[in-house]
DNA sequence: CGTCCATGTTAACATTGCAAACATCCGCGA
DNA sequence: TCGCGGATGTTTGCAATGTTAACATGGACG
């Protein structure tokens, strides 16, 4: 007999988190199917509903630790590229996150299957990422100037991560040169819009 | 007897649209409920499938024309406010847009509930928007970066509104001082990647 | 005037999130 | 050691909803 079968699982809540993301994955959240992961599992559908309130709170909680993984592969192209360029590095890291991971990516930034707002954790973890840019912009501009700089930061390289998840230059594709020739810009891109900030009586 | 109750209703794929888009406004496309769609016109549930084959299909027929919207109101805002600052009125519209339909712009940019590829029309109208984009682009710099431009101009501008309508930045919301000065560094950003990509061999 | 086909209806099915009631077992105190 | 309580998991079933199949209607066109 290979493993025996436990009533009580034990490790349930992280398995269903590691089964969840995998669905997420490879496809959404429309793809997340409880059954599914319960199954996977070896667990009885609502088994899920004494380790989440919903499914909604199993995606956040799947999102929360994207957030993380992100917040964490931005510092590490951070401190691991201290000659480059350090938004080219950040800019970089985050396309690469969004090309490994475009359907997490797509449900971490729109607020269709989770309400924020219901899962504070989530909101902490999605701070930590805006957190981590305004630390960044405040070497370019004032201190005044943290979320605004972090917003502008934000915007432009998840603008172009989305467009190529989402296949919309169909140019830049499979393209890597094209890719870190945009990633240049949009760097410089941002060093430009953070000196706007600064320049503003703000 | 007020109308006459006709079994061919006659123009029932455009109530069909108008009912839908009204509903996506309202909550996004898990509240275009088919049956209400339905039942709002006075039709039945599945006549829906005779003008559209499922509900993607008919999701992506409003996104079609909120595309076409979009554009619209862009190049309103470009025509308009010729003495302005283009790429300032720009992303104002941009933003204005968002945050009158954040549910549209939410179901527009993102691949969770309409797989384009299965759209053509779909892909027609959204690269419209692009090609608005690219041809203002190529005011800045020069043709071969076009489809660059477009990509870090909207990059710029629909982060930002992203942002916005997700609430992310608690600083900013209501305050149009603080938006307007967002939208000022935005356009500021957008001009010098231009600039960027113009100065790379390319 | 009759036939065809686009358009609309009725009925029913499959999936899926979710709740209620029940079962099991681990830990803890007497 | 015994037994009990609560946490964890199961069974059953419901309700919402997208979708299909089979049928009905009626306008266009010969």
């Amino acid at each position: 007999m290979p493993t025996k079968q436990k009533y009580h699982h034990g490790n349930l809540r992280e398995e269903l988190l590691e089964a969840g993301s995998l669905l997420l994955r490879q496809g959404g959240a429309q793809v997340v199917d409880l059954r599914s992961v319960a199954g996977q599992i070896g667990v009885s559908q609502t088994a899920i509903y004494r380790h989440f309130r919903n499914k909604e709170a199993l995606i956040a909680a799947i999102l929360e630790r994207a957030f993380i993984t992100l917040t964490e592969a931005l510092n590490q192209a951070l401190s691991k590229n201290r000659d480059r360029d350090d938004y080219d590095a950040l800019i970089a890291a985050y396309i690469d996150f969004a090309r490994g991971n475009p359907w997490l990516v797509r449900t971490m930034f729109n607020g269709l299957m989770v309400d924020r707002s219901l899962h504070p954790d989530l909101c902490v973890a999605s701070r930590g990422l805006l957190e981590l840019l305004a630390a960044q912009a405040t070497r370019y501009t004032s201190e005044a100037n943290a979320h605004s700089g972090a917003a502008l930061s934000w915007s432009i390289m998840h603008g172009l991560a989305t467009l190529i998840i989402e296949n919309q230059m169909p140019s830049l594709i499979n393209s890597p040169e094209l890719i870190s020739q945009m990633v240049r810009a949009a760097a410089a891109s941002v060093r430009s819009g953070l000196a706007a900030l600064a320049s503003m009586e703000g």
